[in-house]
RNA sequence: GGACAGGUGGCCGAGUGGUUGAAGGCGCACGCCUGGAAAGUGUGUGAACGUCAAAAGCGUUCCGCGGGUUCGAAUCCCGCCCUGUCCGCCA
């Protein structure tokens, strides 16, 4: 959620900004001067409402006054003055509600501003590669390299056809070697990024609405979610651990010396993968339910572009470790998440595709999630009067940053290992890394 | 799920209708004291929003959340959420 009081004092910087993301490209300044005309609106019934309430309050404490004095004429005077108020009261405030829960819908479903050396484009194909960040080549085979699910499939471990008996489309059931990959993958990756600072944590899987509109899945895009139960008390399944780590803070007023705060979870990520039908439909790369591991960091609005790249590293360093060819991309302005100022992608090669695949995405999202939880810091030293672009939201307390990203993608990790090792006669060698966590170096037919 | 008890400032904790944003304590900041520190001592110390070019000032709101009663509510009433204890159930 963006600041108001920005948005009033910038408004062309702000457009321009907006207007950078293209499904704003035509009407970012009409969706602008619509909040700027409610945000009027709301001020001025807001100026209404005080002026009279304060007299109110002035005249109820006279009242006190003059009961105390016995002089009940004049406590009758101000008992009709304010039986007088009160309409004009109730209607001011009615008004200031009304305009107030209009101006905070349309601000809740404007999506955050990307940073000024993010490239502007459409979409995937727009995004730039970070050329520093590439690791490794594509992996050359002597053999026509397969697709996971053919290895999956005729080493009898990966099974869609069960699945799909009892849960239907886009579920599997991995069995032994397999089902002890995914495993191993998950303990080796919650290992490395504790040993990188990430305090371990096992979060809710079930969450609230307010969880969800703190980090900018809802208002927006509740269609994406699965709901375990419906009404007004309802919880939905996390898509990805970043909605409970990073709503650990909401509502919270941090020492500054707690930041940066550092947490790491590996858990089932649950996607109704609306508006995805046809896509990816064969094999594990797009599921229902997949495991992650997700890395979030709470930061001060000094810190957060450097803790961008540090994580950035941190989720890269597992591919890494697990010799697994990759590349790194920041995303432009049309592929960016609703929440982010900048993206980077991480792509790891795989061979029976022979493409690179998303296996993590590190967002920085600014002040943009901490308005909407509520979640600040008190500064040690408050002489930062007046930061230029928000950051401040009064006092001695200002908005943190924060930051996500997948550290990694088991799912997909697990396929991209299957992939690059594979043999000829299809049997998967265990990467180095691995072994003390699967106890074999090679995983064959059963 | 049932019964009972609770949810107050960064923390602990008083407060059952009137100038209480809220006693007291802890913590924190600054000063005094000290060679320096501790102890002691003094002063200060919530947030959000509006108004203002800005600050000061002023105003409004906030004692879990939402409604209600009242001229006036942290205090009374109703609903909800959460926490604790006991019972039931359960991995």
């Amino acid at each position: 959620m963006h600041d108001l009081k920005l948005i009033r004092d910038n408004r062309d910087a702000f457009v321009e900004a907006l207007a950078r993301r293209p499904a704003y490209a035509e009407d970012a300044g009409k969706k602008t001067d619509e909040i700027l005309e409610l945000d009027a609106k709301w001020r001025g019934a807001k100026t209404a409402f005080e002026q009279h309430r304060a007299r109110q309050n002035e005249a109820s404490r006279a009242i006190g006054m003059a009961k105390k004095n016995k002089d009940e004429a004049q406590a009758k005077a101000l008992l009709d003055e304010v039986a007088n108020l009160k309409a004009a009261i109730q209607k001011d405030e009615a008004d200031e509600r009304a305009y107030d829960e209009e101006l905070r819908k349309a601000l809740a479903v404007l999506p955050n501003l990307p940073a000024e050396d993010v490239p502007f484009g459409a979409d995937e194909n727009d995004n730039v590669e970070v050329a520093a960040r590439r690791f490794g080549s594509q992996t050359k085979f002597d053999f026509k390299p397969k697709e996971h699910f053919e290895l999956g499939e005729a080493l009898g471990l990966m099974d869609f056809e069960r699945a799909g008996r009892v849960s239907g489309a886009r579920f599997v059931y991995l069995k032994g070697a397999l089902a002890r990959l995914e495993r191993s993958l998950g303990a080796f990756m919650m290992d490395t990024q504790s040993a990188a600072g990430y305090t371990e944590i096992v979060p809710p899987l079930l969450v609230r609405d307010e969880a969800f509109f703190g980090t900018g899945q809802l208002p927006k895009f509740e269609e994406d979610l699965f709901w375990a139960s419906a009404g007004e008390g309802r919880f939905g399944l996390i898509p990805t651990a970043e909605v409970p780590l990073t709503n650990l803070v909401r509502e919270e007023i941090l020492d500054e010396d707690k930041l940066p705060m550092r947490v790491t979870a590996w858990t089932p990520c649950f996607r109704a993968e609306a508006g995805a039908a046809g896509r990816d439909t064969r094999g594990m790369i797009r599921q229902h339910q997949f495991s992650k591991v997700e890395l979030v960091s709470v930061t001060t609005p000094e810190q957060s572009v450097a803790e961008h790249e540090r994580m950035t590293d941190c989720a890269q360093n597992i591919l890494k470790l697990l010799g697994l060819p990759h590349r790194v991309v920041t995303l432009c302005t049309g592929d960016m998440g609703f929440g982010a100022v900048k993206t980077y992608d991480i792509e790891v090669w795989l061979p029976g595709q022979d493409r690179y695949r998303e296996i993590s995405s590190c967002s920085n999202c600014g002040e943009f999630q901490a308005r909407r939880m509520g979640a600040r810091y008190r500064a040690k030293d408050d002489s930062s009067n007046g930061r230029p672009g928000g950051g401040r939201s009064g006092g001695g307390t200002r908005l943190v940053h924060t930051l996500n990203g997948s550290g990694l993608a088991v799912g997909r990790t697990l396929i991209a290992v299957m992939e690059n090792y594979q043999d000829a006669d299809g049997s998967i060698r265990v990467p180095d890394a691995l072994q003390p966590y699967m106890g074999m170096k090679k995983i064959e037919k059963a």
